[in-house]
DNA sequence: TATTGTTATACTCTATAACTATA
DNA sequence: TATAGTTATAGAGTATAACAATA
């Protein structure tokens, strides 16, 4: 069936575009002493200040492993463990001003390296591309209308 | 610049699409107790009889690491240790059956998840994409002609 | 001597279970 | 009682360094 086969090879080079783009950051990241997880949590801190729980659950790890992985990034001075005045037993967390410059630091080395590939795509096919990753970014969307909707570049 | 701009938000789009395959990937390796190396490992043995070394390199891994992680999925009679008549040094690394039939289930798996989000687009938008993905999966093509060339669905 | 792979060691990542503090 | 987070523990993933076997 047709249909079955493009959805195949899709897939897979859906599957390996991905391992090419975890290698890169993987690669930035262990250049300076942060994994996979740990940029994932600078990625999120860059505009958020999460409770612990919360961080947990959008990485889908138990809170006692977010505790670890903070204690070494704050130990580090990369970020920093702030207590909620209006319940106490909760802890947010936040970059400090040096995570942040590492944090910025790191995306611009990421970009360095992805850049000269997708300079390789013409502006317009930049622009479709992202259009049609937007079903993997928001799976849980009503596809309703054409994936032109809200986005106003 | 809207170049740089257009670059950026593609970028972005790209790490965090990464970001939700893995974790699709990382949900349904953890179901059968595999790590998303050991099925990196296993997607690699599906048509391939590396040596360790080679396995290591295509990883970005140590050979250390390498041994570790082929013990423990060897211990669990996943694959297999080959010994090379050539070159007795040299140790070869392929699937058993039951090896072949975990990973067969496991990109079943894989397929069932994200087929759904794929579905939204239409035949012609996931050839376009598939091909929008071929920059990142050959990092280093001469980039000479249009990015239809040599592949025959 | 150089290469292939393993072993010893140390640290990070991860989950489960038990715990403390707060609500 | 329930929730937020930490700690104790154990196993997997990882790299570095030292090693054994083969070339």
């Amino acid at each position: 069936m047709n249909s079955e086969d493009s959805l195949d090879a899709l897939l897979d080079a859906l599957v390996r575009s991905t391992f090419q783009v975890t290698s890169v950051l993987s690669r930035v990241g262990a250049a300076n002493d942060l994994s996979l997880t740990q940029l994932r949590v600078f990625g999120i801190l860059r505009d958020r200040r999460p409770r612990m729980t919360e961080l947990a659950a959008y990485l889908g790890l138990d809170k006692s492993t977010m505790s670890g992985l903070i204690d070494r990034a704050e130990r580090r001075g990369l970020l920093a463990r702030g207590k909620n005045p209006d319940d106490r037993r909760i802890v947010d967390v936040y970059l400090t001003p040096a995570g942040h410059e590492l944090t910025e630091r790191l995306y611009g080395e990421v970009r360095q390296i992805l850049a000269p590939e997708l300079s390789r795509l013409r502006p317009e096919q930049r622009e479709q591309l992202l259009g049609l990753l937007e079903p993997l970014l928001n799976p849980d969307d009503a596809h309703g209308g054409p994936q032109a909707t809200g986005r106003k570049s």
